[in-house]
DNA sequence: CGATTAGCTGAAACCGGTTCCAGAAAGCGG
DNA sequence: CCGCTTTCTGGAACCGGTTTCAGCTAATCG
């Protein structure tokens, strides 16, 4: 039971009114008037209510940021950089996370609607664009991650991962590799899917042609599986291209296990540059996806729109580049004979 | 401008209290009636406003949660832990970042109050008692993680991590090490100096007084200078036991670039049992705490309190137990001697 | 058959703020 | 000294829901 603004007025011997202009630093106040209601608000301590603000203004402060699940080491600096530009405007962020699951999502837009979030980012890819015309149909502008084109009150984002994985493939080249193998994302996974097209392409393009291309889910374990599906094959790589670092981590686990050295007998490359990738052992060559960037361009997407009297959307790109730490080498002599 | 309840009234032909009535489930509605309202309000694809609601009922149907910064690992587990409790029981969850710093914990605080939560949760030690009477005053309650005692309004959730502890030393001994050496946390942080305490009197009981005590912030970094510092000393120990997973793993790759071998040389151990832990090479032995159960047992903490009269806080406890990977062995033969 | 009760609905007060409008007091030019 | 503007304050409507209270109809009971 906290003190209303009534009650502060009432003690302040002035109207309601006086004291919402107080507080709000609207125009047209005594300094005296100002001083005598500042002191009620300290000796109460007093603050105003949310709720009341937000309904009576119309106006929620608060931005909608969507991602799949928050143990996922893609996610905290897209969230720390949209978080903090938020802040910095005075706005409020409420995050959800769609946990990969349909309803899950539903639930999730829904809860945007109900708090009446001025602006929604989704970077995550299990939500496409057919499941945010909820949003935009009610007026609330949204931005996107790799998911053109941009249209009315939809902005898009877009990771442009040729500069990066280009660098990648000029790097393995340079130490003499000539037999790739791909570990993508899942097929169902636009950004995925994107990737691995661009991967094949961009391989097949310098010579490279990948020996194999593997679909997994995002998790460690599926790299590890994926691992000793190509190890089975019957020609194995010199150097795997996976889908994200998590894969990547996963498959030198594996590839470890199997007695396959990394990166002597095989180099690995990742994609992101997760925070753990230094730390990786050895530390994981991988294709930086500048995330905190990310979290603040969509920050300043929503924005833009929001200005905008037409609430035309706009792309907007972001460019990777190649992190080289020791998970890659020059290729080895002698063929790799697996001691099984 | 989405559509508001008056005017789905207007639309089915009924007042605002039948249609706010059908959408609450509450009693003597007619079935007609029901059903003309549900067409409206699938027709309008029509929601309530959330803050309408709360301001209304004078109930937030929100939760806080705070933690220190979300990119740091330790935190995700908890989260979600959290998060999905609340989910569960149909309340939402209003998450915090103090980022270590004083004036944005003030400002955190604030915002819980301004966003009347039922309750909140600070899993983080960089706040304390004295700063959560802001909350408790205005009878919001809260639980503190390893913040002795409990009291009106605030339970404490205490992380025993005596057994954890026990079994590390336990395990260590039997390896057959005499040396230890203890990289703790932050000074400053409760937890961290909990932590300390404990490993520093465990090793002295079992007649392993650690050759060298260093305190060190939580990031990875730190745990790499700190290493240095240990090799440089009088005595290089067998064994490394740190503050957390993220020192551990700075001092693995710091003793790697020494040319000091983990666990040949060097056994080392962490606490947390971070989701990287396992995928850090060599996998690293750590105390692993249960912090998704954290997470729901923070939760329960504060519903539990909400039903009371008194409103009366308790302690609770949780077990931390070790888990074994590779970063220990069997102690070296021989002296280490460093090559610089 | 009249009175009571259960089932259903609407009017209106209320939650805690913001803001429009009007009015009072003070300052100023003519 | 009058009328006009500027500065300051209060009253009241409003935001979009929930909930109390009362009223009306049809069913049940004595």
């Amino acid at each position: 039971m906290p003190y209303t603004m009534r009650e502060v007025a009432r003690r302040a011997g002035v109207s309601l009114a006086t004291v919402s202009r107080v507080l709000n630093n609207t125009r047209y106040i005594s300094e005296e008037t100002r001083a005598r209601v500042l002191k009620v608000v300290r000796e109460f301590n007093y603050f105003k209510n949310l709720h009341a603000r937000r309904l009576a203004t119309g106006r929620s402060d608060l931005f909608g940021l969507v991602v799949s699940e928050i143990a996922n080491p893609y996610f905290p600096e897209i969230i720390r950089g949209y978080q903090a530009t938020a802040w910095n405007r005075g706005f409020d962020v409420l995050l959800c996370n769609t946990e990969y699951d349909r309803e899950r999502i539903q639930a999730v837009m829904r809860k945007l609607r109900e708090s009446d979030v001025r602006g929604a980012a989704i970077v995550t890819s299990t939500v496409d664009r057919s499941m945010v015309s909820e949003l935009t149909d009610t007026g609330i502008p949204v931005v996107l991650c790799n998911a053109d084109p941009a249209g009315r009150l939809v902005s898009n984002i877009c990771i442009d991962y040729g500069p990066g994985i280009q660098s990648a493939i000029q790097h393995v080249v340079e130490l003499g590799h000539r037999s790739a193998a791909v570990i993508a994302g899942p097929g169902g996974n636009r950004t995925a899917v994107t990737i691995k097209n661009a991967l094949v392409t961009g391989l097949t393009t310098r010579g490279l042609k990948p020996v194999c291309v593997l679909e997994s889910n995002y998790r460690v374990d599926a790299g590890a599986s994926a691992v000793r599906e190509v190890l089975s094959g019957q020609q194995t790589p010199t150097v795997l291209f996976c889908g994200n670092d998590l894969i990547a981590m996963g498959a030198m686990s594996a590839l470890e296990e199997s007695g396959v050295r990394v990166p002597e007998d095989v180099s690995v490359i990742g994609i992101d540059d997760i925070f753990f990738a230094f730390l990786a052992r050895p530390p994981l060559t991988t294709i930086r996806v500048p995330r905190e960037q990310l979290g603040i361009k969509a920050f300043e997407a929503l924005e833009r729109m929001l200005k905008l009297k037409r609430k035309k959307g706009a792309n907007y790109t972001l460019e990777t580049d190649l992190v080289i730490r020791r998970s890659t080498a020059p290729v080895r002599r002698h063929q790799l004979k697996i001691s099984s």
